[in-house]
DNA sequence: CCATGTGAATTGCTTCACAGCA
DNA sequence: TGCTGTGAAGCAATTCACATGG
């Protein structure tokens, strides 16, 4: 059972499931891997590779159970229960996190925030009120949470992801455009917009450079 | 002079850009390939390797000019003019991208923001006047916008994206949790919270399973 | 002597093609 | 017959290791 799933599998896996739940809201009971693959943008192969890591779901010859293999993508992934996040950092993106109603029907529920600036501090966004940063041990103990947001300013990033993990967290979404050192054992993941306008600025400044025809 | 570069790769290279930018901001003559990858979390035979595609930009036993790097790789990736982009949709995400300072300097200019709400149309935010999808034509063509944003509703994402394409946009940043579909040649990029949170969860899953040891 | 640049080796991922089963 | 599940083949990316030259 020990699995070396790699990072692009579990993003596609994540894809499957956000189709087969608007899938089941439809009433469908059956896809293919064909049909999934199609609408998550990869191929079919690709599709029952993935699935077949982790067992087998399918029926030869009809295709998925939309809602098995749901609830099969759920336990892989580890989203058959809710899950306590916080949000370090109530600026623009921060701010925008708590607002962003959509997160609660995805399983996962904004417990606390957290901002250094005192007229901040207080005031409540989405439901959450916003706790200076020496609230942030108790918090965490107290909702279980395992899952830190960073929006702080570049800064302050480092401090505050460490500081997160200090008081348990166990993995870390960095909204900051730095490379965070964690220590071993606590999960990573980036969101960095001005990374990806660059790689599109590349792909775009590739197709429009004359270069010497195909091959 | 016909590169294929991976994803990946430019990422990378994206990484080594904006730190090669703060050591130069630092007045740093000098960076070598270890310390550079130590920094942007990779492995100096990688460093090496992204840059060996395009050229030999370092001096042996030395390590490479902070100044020049950084303007090869701007060149690189196209990042040596500004780039003109427009938002989709002024929601929460468009809304802190519209106020997110950080782009000017980094050489984004947010000429143009649309929205189909008309209690929001006129209204000003982050400098930039909200604009009725009507206008979306002209503005792209106005401003010479090559980049969109897609910030809308999911079920309006598909629309959003293919009038900007057809408009002129060469390239989306998709934030709406859906698989657009583009015309060939059109660049495309993903950001999605909940991909990335269910990735974690997966990880955090993982780490925590008893499974049955190494091996 | 030191760090780059790079073929060669390796590792990992994706695609192929077909056996197996409803 | 139709579509899954899966070894094997093919491809791409990373790592190794060393020759090269300041």
């Amino acid at each position: 059972m020990a699995r070396k799933t790699s990072d692009s599998t579990v993003r596609r896996l994540s894809r499957y499931l956000r189709r087969l739940r608007k899938l089941d809201a439809q009433d469908r009971k059956v896809v293919s891997s064909r049909e999934l693959a199609e609408t998550t943008g990869t191929t079919a192969a690709q599709v029952r590779k993935d699935l077949s890591h982790f067992g087998s779901f399918g029926k030869r010859g009809q295709g998925y159970s939309v809602g098995d293999l749901r609830v099969h993508l759920e336990e892989i992934l580890g989203l058959d229960h809710r899950w306590t996040v916080a949000v370090l950092g109530i600026g623009k993106i921060g701010s925008a996190l708590l607002g962003y109603g959509y997160f609660t029907e995805r399983g996962f529920d904004i417990a606390a925030a957290f901002d250094s600036d005192p007229s901040k501090i207080g005031s409540e966004l989405g439901g959450v009120r916003i706790q200076p940063l020496n609230a942030l041990e108790e918090a965490f103990r107290e909702h279980r949470i395992s899952i830190a947001i960073i929006a702080t300013p570049v800064e302050a990033a480092q401090d505050a992801a460490s500081r997160a993990v200090s008081a348990g967290a166990r993995a870390i979404l960095n909204f900051a455009p730095i490379k965070l050192s964690l220590p071993e054992g606590v999960a990573l993941r980036e969101m960095d917009v001005t990374l990806e306008l660059e790689g599109l600025c590349y792909l775009v400044t590739e197709a429009s450079t004359p270069a010497d025809g195909p091959e």
